[in-house]
DNA sequence: GTTAAGACTGGAAGCGCTTCCAGGTTTGGC
DNA sequence: GCCAAACCTGGAAGCGCTTCCAGTCTTAAC
């Protein structure tokens, strides 16, 4: 059914014959490897214009045992959470960063038992050079199963009890606080905070951060509530904690959605925002500027995220040094705080 | 750098050897080839077994030219609306299609002219079985590029003045038309609309649509006033068709983006919805939910898009028949409308 | 008891590239 | 003018798998 304008490419066989000389030195004047006279390099290479020749990318691969591509593992138990566009935007970063190599990107969705299965066939099977990893939990048994492939592979935040060799993860712990300094030093006493799972690093990472700021800054954690960093959570969690803390004068919501959430349940019980409840968010993945009113946000670059885990991965496949990092996050004012 | 438990993979040769068989028969067994007496396949299968052997996949492509990977690539000027829900849609439903084969996704951003070589080399060394487009601009080069590599390719919407052999694609003409003939139903005839960008088979399929259903109700196009999918530009559109028709009483938005910003115009414009002026979208993409009224709009199922491109790519490698379809979009009725 | 049609089997030739190695040519320092 | 060191080169051996082919061995029909 394919279309059959399918002339065979040109094998190096035949560049070779074509510039007159043998395969091996048509092979280095492609590898630009070194002790290559001008005349044959030039031979070859009018030769391979000629042919329009371009060497097979799986030939090469195996020849190498380079396949030339890195994969995107992407775990999580829900595909449909996937369509968030947290993950468009991992990969932008990631493209951007593959797009200076000659690297291409695949893409796993690991959620169920099935894809899960898929990748370790693939990584076992010396599929692909590397690989990235991102949104495990705690005890995801892909953790083992890449730590087993022997691969070079990179995580995108860090699971829960257990800290990879080599990471990048924004900095959630050192974003919270801000954001609750922030809280503070709006006058505020009686603060609040809508988790994200608690079973997960990010979650626990952000609420560590808000009660070290309140802390050390000599108030006592004021009120919580557990939600999953979804909108519907976070309207949830709010109603629980205005039942809770009627008296409550602020709250840092550990993902803008939870934060939409938690706006909609203020205005509902007639609290205006930041009037009486000033509310702080975090992500700042576009929805912060939608919300009524817009919310003031802890800015992390998800990009950023994507292409620096790529940098490190490309790294590590060089056998090149390198090492994990955090990526600063920042405080973005808008008004509802 | 990376960890050493890269113990090296057994090959065919040993599992061979173990079995005391032949390489052949061995590949014979793996490959549920027929003639293969059951001492042999049970000698070989427990090898293969105790041996832990996997096959590699850069070899078995070599001597199969079947690499065991499709492509998807994404042509937008813009790599940063990649990380429009629309697309993470689109991935789901082509993993999950891919699910039960042994394909792998490999994904390209071809935004820039870098990404767009990086594709051809792709394609041209090999380094894919197929491939599937999205979101061609009419006179795109890919398209070309793609022609001429030869390989099974499946487009995910037509582009402009060119149908592709194999696409799949939502019926934008058919789902613009019902959307007009609601807001028609509705009693209303001084209807606008807010159109994508027409350069695009989507946006003129959209306006099509809007403009049959009107001349078939005996009315006359009312209005029109051109976007480019986003909100700002529904706005923007939104505050012309304002200015020049006054008495407008329904606008049909080519996309929920556009219909969002032409809610908050009409709401700045003290117009409200449904009662003065009736509003319906099109893709219902999760933020028909969230704006205020929540948007009637025509729903269009693309995570099915990725699904059946994928579906029939696979066909197509595989070099049985099958056939460009498109998928049926219906009406879901909400506030606005 | 033949014999022809199948069922198995292993050898060998690929798939298209890289890379080691040994031999042959140049260099350049003295 | 000599010799070691450096530079080039092509042959050949891989990389790990599939598949064609020519045999050998069964089977079963007559």
């Amino acid at each position: 059914m394919a279309t059959d304008t399918t002339r065979r490419q040109p094998t190096l066989d035949e560049v070779a014959a074509r510039a007159g000389v043998s395969r091996s030195a048509a092979s280095r004047v492609l590898n630009k490897a070194p002790h290559v006279s001008r005349a044959t390099r030039d031979a070859v290479e009018r030769a391979i214009k000629e042919l329009g020749y371009l060497p097979n990318r799986t030939a090469r691969a195996l020849a190498t045992r380079q396949t030339g591509i890195v994969a995107l593992a992407i775990s999580h138990d829900d595909p449909e959470l996937f369509a968030d566009p947290f993950f468009g935007q991992v990969i932008v970063g990631v493209s951007s960063a593959l797009e200076e190599t000659d690297l291409h990107l695949l893409l796993c969705l690991a959620s169920s038992g099935r894809g899960r299965s898929r990748l370790t066939n693939l990584l076992n099977t010396r599929g692909v050079d590397g690989i990235m990893l991102m949104a495990l939990r705690g005890d995801d048994p892909l953790t083992h199963i890449v730590r087993r492939a022997g691969l070079p592979a990179v995580y995108g935040g860090r699971p829960l009890h257990f800290t990879p060799q080599w990471y990048v993860d924004s900095d959630n712990l050192g974003g919270a606080r801000l954001a609750t300094e922030h809280l503070i030093g709006l006058g505020r006493t009686r603060i609040v905070t809508v988790t994200g799972e608690l079973g997960t690093e990010v979650g626990a990472a952000r609420y560590r951060g808000y009660r070290e700021a309140m802390i050390m800054a000599g108030l006592t954690p004021y009120g919580m509530a557990e939600g999953d960093f979804t909108e519907a959570s976070g309207a949830t969690a709010m109603a629980t904690l205005l039942d809770d803390h009627p008296d409550l004068d602020a709250v840092f919501a550990a993902s803008d959605n939870m934060a939409a959430g938690a706006l909609r349940v203020l205005s509902e019980a007639g609290r205006s925002v930041p009037a009486d409840v000033a509310v702080v968010g975090f992500d700042d993945l576009g929805i912060a500027e939608r919300t009524n009113p817009p919310l003031t946000t802890v800015h992390q670059s998800i990009q950023s995220l994507g292409k620096e885990m790529t940098r490190v991965l490309i790294e590590l496949i060089a056998g090149r040094e390198t090492a994990s990092l955090i990526l600063p996050t920042r405080l973005v004012r808008r008004d509802s705080a």
